[in-house]
DNA sequence: TAGATTGTTAATCGATTAACAATC
DNA sequence: TAGATTGTTAATCGATTAACAATC
């Protein structure tokens, strides 16, 4: 079978990608030149044999007998998601959780860079967040245009969330990712996420009222 | 059949509810009562026979032609969550991430209370973060018994992950909620929910560098 | 009654896992 | 060669969806 053929890939294998990356990184860092299916499986707690199958979607890296070369796993890894390259980003609010996401470290380890922050307060706009300068929000597709952003990060109150997100599909913005806590709708053919930390800690909390039933999630 | 025999519900179930609440406190708040499954399903983009049998889970909480009463079924999911009582919370780190998790007013309107803020430097030990006094992670377990608390939310750097994570087992911590790139390892009968921004950036990459086979996330 | 929408079954679909031959 | 571990198949498992009888 060929690797190359573009076979739906399913979401669930794309998903895990980037948890493997963090493992393969951390291992490098620690030292290690290789790594099997079962130490990764041990690590990230998925099943060995998903691991070895979610990695021949996209060709065969490892050596048997041997394992994965951390390196060469690392790269393609990094090859199929697409952060093999610097990726710039716009962010729009300049609040506690946009200056948290602002000045992130693992955002630059990572591959990502934010090139402009925006902000519809007045009081906000022309103060700084780390080396950027934040701009109004009108300023968004100009910048956007000019410096063809593709990733936009929305940080912004729940009832401000949709008009940004209207913004930036106005301005071309092909990805968002919303850590607000409204569900906005997009363009078609633009890729949305929506990662309220909110609701994550409200699935969680399902385990909790149950002593027993207790999931690793 | 009855509802109330438990069994395993599953993951996706679990992980969805939230997301009914969100859209179903929308709804209220925009003044309406009722809602049909096939609404519902519009507006979280999730199949609505999906959302029907969802629900069937834990019993039937609509009426046949009518749909289900908004304010019912809120109350039904937050019981099922256990989301229809206050959780206090302790939060470990004082940097961006945790003053921007602190000051969230999303936090308390859905039942979450930050109790206690901790961190290691003590430059932040003793200042403040909105109402709260942040302490030294010394004093962790001792808040933690005291209030008999039961979430521990982690924002620290990747370095102190799976030592704070390590505090809050010991302290009886039964829910942990890791915000930090690192992934960290905790005793059994704690539930464990790693949740890293860029990791969730990492994964929507992978539907930039393909024009098609956009997904919505 | 006629229309709407649930609860529930049965069919489909896809993802996970075990097992093992290939091969380092 | 003997041991290890991959790549891959086939079996299992579970989740999603369509369809419809029940019923408001």
């Amino acid at each position: 079978m060929s690797a190359s053929e573009i076979d739906r890939i399913p979401e669930g294998v794309i998903e895990r990608l980037p948890t493997y990356l963090s493992v393969l990184i951390q291992l490098r860092q620690e030292g290690s030149f290789t790594v099997s299916s079962a130490l990764l499986g041990k690590m990230t707690e998925i099943n060995p044999a998903q691991i070895r199958r979610d990695l021949t979607h996209f060709g065969s890296f490892g050596k048997r007998g041997v394992g994965y070369e951390i390196t060469t796993l690392i790269d393609q890894i990094q090859h199929i998601l697409g952060s093999d390259h610097t990726h710039r980003l716009v962010l729009v609010g300049a609040g506690h959780l946009g200056s948290a996401i602002a000045s992130y470290n693992g955002l630059r380890a990572r591959g990502f860079l934010v090139s402009a922050i925006f902000d519809n307060d007045s009081h906000k706009v022309g103060g700084r967040i780390g080396d950027i300068i934040v701009q109004d929000i009108s300023e968004l597709g100009r910048v956007v245009a000019e410096q063809s952003i593709a990733v936009g990060v929305i940080a912004v109150p729940p009832e401000a969330a949709q008009d940004v997100a209207d913004r930036m599909c106005e301005a071309g913005i092909k990805v968002i990712l919303n850590y607000c806590a409204n569900l906005v709708k997009v363009t078609d053919g633009v890729t949305l996420h929506n990662t309220d930390p909110v609701r994550e800690l409200l699935h969680t909390l399902y385990y909790l009222s149950r002593t027993e039933g207790v999931a690793r999630v």
